[in-house]
DNA sequence: TTGAAAGCGGTACCAG
DNA sequence: CTGGTACCGCTTTCAA
């Protein structure tokens, strides 16, 4: 407390080799009473005088240096492509807490590294200089095949990657987009509808969710000869949405898959202003079904039914993981990440 | 291609030894050829077979090895809460992905790490492990003094945390909560509202928001006498949001400033719900603030009035820790991360 | 123009 | 029970 001006830079912080010092023991006992591998080896005393001079010079190991030794990291990175993150919203983020949690309960460091847009070769390249004992990509640009390998053989245990498919010597993680759309789809067609539109997000980086979306209503669709099922282009603005509105005549559908509930509100917005009714009962109503079950869904008039996905717990997940970095080389298998369901309202 | 069953576990990774021993050169050679230091000390022939040795092995340089012996670590790590991230939407993901790309291109390595709950101290203890140059935080739980302490001696350059205030020794970066209630505040007073209510989330974790932000409306209201500032309790439910429209006519409020777009979302709709209007042009209609200025404000309808924060670009505040590493024992300082505005619609 | 060697901080073997 | 010591992968000085 008598520098009040600031930090005075510490020229050095306190290694393994002060607190040896200040404790009169040498290194190796140092090292022995801090990762708790002294029973029988150092006497109580000594494993006092360790702990006390450890804190009193706030002494925290260097994770470099100790796994330069060990030969083996124990990060785990989470590939975070920001300009996807907010497609999951709140769930991705629940999920993200439970996972970080569960993590590092089994001793490991979860660290969400953002990748270089450049390309996924360039992204696993900067990844890989950590030297993670595992690679996640839970969304975003999936890895391909050249990425997996360099991992592979910069040491990372376990690679795995989201989407329908994984490069060979990956693991997936599936939460399969297309069961979105076949969920929407068998929806709507119980619900007699037969013209159904499917919004494909405008935005940049979403194509790879609503393609499948896209391609499981038109799954559902297969099984009912007389369906019609057409994409619309939606981008997230208000203009956007109103030029659709107003084209709508023009694709005569009864029912949308709005891809989510945002493009669902907005869409449904556009319509009732240009004076369509959206609704599940009548067959001149518009039937409106949007994705995530996010809060507005309840809050919108009339309610949006919404396709909801439950996500398998955070901690499976990081079992899984902790179970493929002890046994590397396990044949690269498929994990779903979970399932969707209908949430039904009044909207379709 | 002779591997269909997966990757064999690469036994070790190539390191920088390989690299030498194919190119037929010493490990100092490679070191200069691939960091650029080869101008006039390596032939070019030499260079050559460097760069395709460490192509044809897959090396990728060894971070922790690195930065050991560099004695200091090129990683900018942001403290991330994973419970209060959803608080900044995509606002926040916005910056993050403009502040990573900013520093990547400075040569820093943006590391997202998850804080063990527990406490501050743990939380940097954790931190301090993979010797960081530099750690921000943008939200949840504030750092300590303690903390702050533990990641300089453990040296760290530079420490930034958000809030009004930061312990000694670490930088401030401003978004002030005040000034958001100060602005929706000053907004609902001069449009003739007398008797406001303020939402106050039961969400945990909020509070740190929720609190400057009525102290904000509380200033604005001082200026005039007569004025009544009420806090209403309001969690993001519906069952929360109708309680509160039932015992609407106990508080007798003219206005109200709801934290946020979805909780003002939410008030708006139970509101309507009890018969209530809400809106700026008649002293019976009930005029709602919201924040944030999400899509949806625009789409509710009254357009929904938003307080919107107009953040300082990424590559600025990226520059500035740069700036802050190159010269750590900086007198620390406040430094603005933005400021905020209304968004003037219908609702009020 | 190139190579040998020291050393960053920590761990673990082996000798005492 | 404890200490000396080799080594993890990389950078950098110094000598050849």
């Amino acid at each position: 407390m008598t520098d009040p001006a600031g930090p005075r830079a510490t020229p050095t912080p306190p290694t393994s080799a002060a607190v040896a010092r200040r404790a009169g023991v040498s290194r190796a006992t140092v090292s022995y009473v801090l990762n708790g591998q002294a029973a029988g080896r150092v006497g109580e005393h000594a494993q006092a005088r360790v702990r006390a001079a450890a804190e009193e010079l706030g002494y925290v190991p260097h994770a470099a240096a100790r796994s330069l030794r060990a030969g083996r990291g124990s990060i785990v990175l989470l590939a975070a492509h920001a300009d996807t993150v907010p497609v999951f919203g709140p769930l991705f983020t629940r999920f993200l807490a439970g996972f970080q949690t569960a993590l590092h309960g089994l001793g490991y460091t979860v660290v969400l590294h953002g990748a270089p847009a450049a390309s996924p070769v360039a992204a696993a390249r900067a990844w890989a200089e950590l030297r993670p004992a595992a690679v996640l990509t839970l969304h975003g640009p999936p890895l391909d095949a050249a990425a997996v390998e360099l991992l592979h053989r910069s040491g990372t245990a376990a690679v795995l990657t989201h989407g329908p498919s994984a490069p060979p010597g990956a693991h997936t993680l599936l939460l399969d987009q297309r069961e979105a759309g076949l969920r929407a789809g068998e929806h709507l067609l119980a619900g007699g509808r037969r013209r159904i539109g499917v919004v494909r997000p405008a935005e940049p980086g979403l194509a790879a969710f609503a393609e499948p979306r896209l391609a499981g209503v038109r799954a559902a669709a297969a099984a009912h000869p007389g369906v019609r099922v057409r994409p619309l282009d939606l981008a997230l603005t208000e203009e956007s949405a109103a030029r659709l509105a107003a084209d709508w005549p023009r694709w005569d559908l009864d029912a949308v898959f709005a891809y989510n509930d945002e493009y669902a509100m907005l869409l449904m917005r556009a319509l009732q202003d240009a004076g369509r009714t959206i609704g599940a009962g009548s067959p001149d109503h518009i039937a409106v079904v949007g994705a995530d079950d996010l809060l507005l869904a309840r809050l919108l008039r009339p309610r949006l039914t919404s396709v909801r996905a439950e996500i398998t717990a955070p901690d499976r997940i990081a079992e899984l993981v902790d179970t493929l970095i002890r046994a590397p080389g396990t044949a690269p298998a498929t994990h779903r990440l979970g399932t969707f369901h209908v949430q039904a309202r009044d909207s379709g």
